[in-house]
Parts: structure tokens; sequence; C-alpha cells
DNA sequence: AAGGCTTTGAGGTACGTCAATCAGATCGTG
DNA sequence: CACGATCTGATTGACGTACCTCAAAGCCTT
């Protein structure tokens, strides 16, 4: 016989079919009693309810909000297509998702998108910002008014947030060290460390977790502080060839954050010691190029379709109550290089 | 207002619901200009037909069969319980899914087993086989009874299978031939190249890929002929044994297919070359014990998981015929480290 | 225009669940 | 034991679709 119904609950548990959908639907006016009549009889037929028959009756809709940067970083538009590629699909599945986007490096427009989310209008929210308190409150207040939160890229631990979607970033500052290392043996000399900003916690871990595996891994590897381009153009082949004067000996750049295409065109400009190697993040249209043309080495990256299809998962999982599949939650660190390319 | 539906048809069409239900269900009894008024209607007001309401009302049962080896090997090992996890998922989804275990590195059981498949109980399978004309025509046939084939890990180009579930190998081996060249300059020496069966098409294709990118780019390195350990015990220890001690100058070892278990025992137990660099397939508890400790520098792997998911995805989306997120379904050449193990 | 054919309409039941009503049963308490 | 108060049962109507029947209407052909 086929699975278990509703009707077989209240057969086998001898009460009428109102009172089996009162105990699964948490309606009152059951006695204690009764209850633990109807679960075990749910447990012993092993009934497991039909959501799509519940989503049909009761006309649900997912309402989620991401709240996403909108900078003009190719990584950020990524994420923003392949979030407009799922909602295609989602539509079918009624879940209906909208972006807010808000200006990039400025927490406290972070806080005012936040305020203007009604928690009775949306049942989850994803959302990509910097680390600060007010962030962190804004975040515990939407969690604490009953809405699924998930983090997306660059993870907030101390809030109230349901999941973090995104790679482990100190794995992967680890990962780029090991290859770097690797690549670059035997040879010695110095590795110029660049990004955008260290402002953002995704950032700061790669790097924390780059500088372990390098110090322990290849000491004879001398690794130079962190210098920042901040986004502002120009900036970015200033502080390289700076760099490339002042110690002659760079064998290796690596690129934590955002900033490749600047640092790329800051190379062709200047051009680029013999054997120098490149290890960048995020794949984008620049980043693919260079591993193609050869001028980056290696890609560290998280696939961004993966993340937001996991990301409304997750929010659809929490707001049904639902489990989840771990191994297909959880966001690979994926190492690219030219030949094997998605 | 909401989604339009078959009743928001029938008025805009001026017919009746059950002229509508013919033309969606592709029943006989409608006459063309009918049919065309039905069309345009559903098209103007972009009707979407919702399949879980359908599937609800005609109690669909979609009814898989997974065509595995039953081999000694950690991969297909981990590819069954990969399935009994979805499987508990997919319950929930009507998706039914059965496991149809054949002996390894026989074709002939797998043609028994495929004509054991009645086409009127089943709606789809995913098969995972060696290539054999034999095995060939039995899917195709499978396929022209109107069931959605997809070939699994290892490809049959030349039948009918609706898709391919798995990484490219080409671009696998080309990409372990980087990594090793990478890995090895400017050493220079032997690489062998180790596999249990170079039957599988798989396996050539990696051996392909690795060859091709190896006497391109790294032409200073030489590359033996590839040897076969074809599971049986104790062979691998003879022939790498052998290898090592004929080739006092081998720096590498790329391992294309299984057999890694008895690849890390025989190096333990006649020691290895130092600086040797291993590259393997397949993350399996082996490697990644040997990534842990060292003894292996590189795993380039396909995630199990994804690949039986992905697999369930595409035939329920051939059963329905719906299409597919592209971008979701292509398999990842994961290339593994130490660092970033998942 | 009568015959036979195809096409269409109207209506019903079903799928598994949600949600609501109202009447009846049971309970605890004084 | 009678009183509200609290539980429970029986029933009904959705949700959007599938599938079936029966009768009515339309269309040809002769």
């Amino acid at each position: 016989m086929g699975k278990p119904t509703v009707h077989d609950i209240a057969l086998e548990a001898g009460v009428s079919l109102a009172t089996v959908d009162r105990v699964l639907n948490g309606r009152p006016g059951v006695r204690q009693k009764t209850q633990d009549r109807v679960q075990s009889a749910i447990l012993s037929l092993g009934y497991v309810r039909d959501l799509s028959a519940a989503n049909l009756a009761r006309q649900r809709q997912y309402r989620f909000v991401f709240v996403l940067p909108e900078g003009p970083g190719q990584f950020v538009a990524s994420l923003h297509s392949a979030l407009r590629e799922a909602m295609e699909v989602q539509r079918a599945d009624r879940i209906d998702v909208r972006i807010l986007a808000v200006p990039p490096h400025d927490p406290h427009q972070v806080v005012r998108a936040l305020g203007t989310i009604d928690p009775g209008e949306v049942d989850g929210i994803a959302i990509m910002a910097q680390e600060t308190p007010q962030v962190r409150d804004a975040i515990d207040r939407l969690a604490a008014a009953g809405l699924a939160v998930v983090t997306l890229v660059s993870d907030l631990p101390d809030s109230d947030r349901d999941h973090f979607v995104g790679i482990n970033n100190i794995a992967a500052g680890r990962t780029a060290a090991l290859l770097m290392g690797r690549f670059l043996a035997p040879a010695t000399g110095k590795v110029l460390v660049v990004t955008s900003s260290l402002l953002a916690r995704d950032s700061l871990e790669r790097r924390f977790g780059f500088d372990a595996v390098m110090a322990y891994e290849f000491p004879e590897v001398d690794v130079l502080p962190t210098l920042e381009a901040r986004d502002e153009p120009g900036r970015m082949a200033a502080i390289v060839s700076a760099a490339l004067v002042a110690h002659p000996d760079i064998v290796g750049i690596y690129s934590v954050g955002s900033g490749n295409k600047a640092l790329l065109e800051a190379l062709r400009r200047i051009g680029r010691p013999a054997g120098l190697v490149v290890i960048a993040h995020e794949l984008t249209p620049h980043t693919r190029a260079a591993l193609e043309t050869g001028e980056i080495a290696a890609v560290i990256t998280q696939d961004v379709g993966h993340l937001v299809r996991s990301a409304v998962r997750l929010l659809r999982a929490k707001c049904d109550g639902l489990s989840i599949i771990q191994s297909q939650e959880r966001i690979r660190i994926e190492v690219l290089l030219r030949e094997n390319l998605p």
C-alpha cells in the first residue's frame, strides 16, 4: 500500500481527522493524552506529511529577501545574476524572492534597509554585509520576529542567524598558501598580498589562513604586509608598481578580495617579473580570461549558483521546520586551474 | 491577482474546463482551431501548470532505477551511500529510487540486468557501466521504450541516453597533468601512471588528457606507459616496486582510477623516493587520509552527492518535459588539497 | 434532411491537506 | 449533580489539477 495519510492516522489513533489536523498544525484544543496517541500513531505508521499537498491547500507563498551590496565588483554582479536565474525556477515552487540592493561599504545603509523589512510580509532573509554591531542587532531583531536568516559569503557568527552560506574563508586562505608555496618551490622570495579592503570578515579570514600556512610550511618565503586598494581607480596600479620597485624579489602575488581587474591591468602596464605566480579569488570574466592566458595560476572560488540555491533551500527548510542534507549545503572551496574551468 | 489557473484559460479561450484539460494533456477530441484558441490563451495569460497539484491529482510516482557496479572499490561504495541518503529525502517528493547492483567488469551482466527492467514499471534509469555495443543496445532499447536514461560517471556517448552526469574526464586528466607539472617544476624525471583497468572509458579519457598536457606543457618530464593492476591483490605492489627499481628517477605517480588503497600500501612498504608527487582521483577514506599525511599531493574528484542528486533531477525533468538549469547540473572537477578537504 | 460522425460542455470525483464551523461529548469543580 | 469550560467529532469547502461520463451540439455526407 501507499504512503499513510492523515486518514490512516485518524483511524490508527482512534480519533477524528479534525483532531489529527489540530495536532499536526499545533492548534489548541487537544488534550495531552490525545496528542500523545496521535503522535505515536504518526510514528508507528511512519507518516510524513505531504508538503506539496499542504502548500496547495494553504496557498502558501515563501517570501524571501536577499540583501546584497550593489557594487562595481564582478563577484556581486554574478551573485545578482545567479539569483535572478534561480528566481525564474523558484516561482514554480511558490517561492518569491526579492533583491534589496544596498550601497557597499556602508553598514548604516544596511541597517536602514533591514529596517524597511516588515516581518509580517517576509518569511526569511539572506544577507551579505560587513560585520558591525549595528548590523548584527538589526539581524537579531528580524530573527526574534520569527524570520529565517542566513548570512551569505561573509558570516556574522555572533548574530542569531540560522546558517552561514559560504566557504570557510580561513581554509580558503590556507589553500591559497599551499598552492602558492608549491607552485613557487623551490624558488624563494617575497609574496605580495593585495585586496580592496580588509574591513570585510572574509578578507581578514583569508589573510589569516594564508599567513598561517605560509609561515609554517614555507618559512623561506617572505609574505609582505597587505596592501589595500580601497576600490579607488588608479590606486591599485600605484601600490603594485611601488611594491615591485621596492622589492625586486617579489615572486608571488595573492589577491585576497576584489580588485582583480585593476591588479591585472596594473601588471600588464608595468610588466611582470618572470615566473610570477598570481593567485586570486572568485571566478569572474576577468579572472577566467587571466587563467586562460596564464596571467593567473589559480583561482579559488565558490559557485554563486550553489550559494543562492543553498540559501533558498536553507530558508525554506527553516520555514517548514525541515531537516537538511548537510553535504548538499556545504559550499566547496573550488580550486580552478586553466584546465578545469567550468 | 495570483497565477492564472485552468479556469482562467477556459474563460479567456471561451471554452470549457474539459476542453482545456484535453488540450493540456494531449487527449484527443479537440479540433485544431479550438486547440489554437486554447494555446494562445495559455500564452497570453502566461499560464504555467502547477506541477505539484498535477502530481497530487494523478497520484504520480517517479520510479527510477540506478544500475551500479557493486565492487570492492571505495568510490562505488560512496556512490551507493550517497544514493541511499538521497532516497530518504526524495521519498517525500514522490520519487522512488531502486538500486540494481551488478558485478563489475562484466558487461554481459549489465545487459542482463537491463533486460529485467520492465519499461511499464519504471520511468527512468541512471547507469554506470563500461562501454560495449551490447550495453549500448540495451540502453537504446529502454530509451526507445520511453524511459529517461542518464549515464553516470562514465559516458556512453553513442547511445540514446538523454544526459551524461559526470565530469569531463579528459579535462580531469589535463588538470592532473597541470598540477603534476607545476608541483614537480623545476625538477625533471619520470612519471608513473597506474590504474586498475583501462577498459573503462573514464580511465582512458583521463590518461588521454593527462598525456596531452604533459607532452605539450612539460616536455622535459617523461611519462611512462600505463600499468594496470586489474584489482588483483598484490599486483599493484609488484608493478609499482618493479617500476621504481627500473626507473630510479621516478618523481611522480598519477593514479588514474581505482586502486589507491593498494598503491598507498605498496608505497608504504617499499618506501618512496624523496619529493615524490602523487596525484590520484576520487575522494575516499584512503585518499583523504593520504592527503592529510601528505602522501598524496592532490586529489581530483567529483562530488558523489551532487552526482546522484543531479541524475535524479535530470531524470525527473525529462519525465515532466521540463527544462533544467545547466549550471546546476554541470559536475565540477574538484581539486582537493590538504587544506580544502570538505 | 436524416444519418453517422466528431467535437464540446457540464458536471462529478479524486488527490492530501488546511481551515473553519457547530454540535456533542467529556471534564473538573463546587 | 449541575455548571461552564474544555475537548473532540462530523462535516464541508477550498486549493489546482487529472480523469471520467453523459449528453448536447456541431459537422459532414448522401
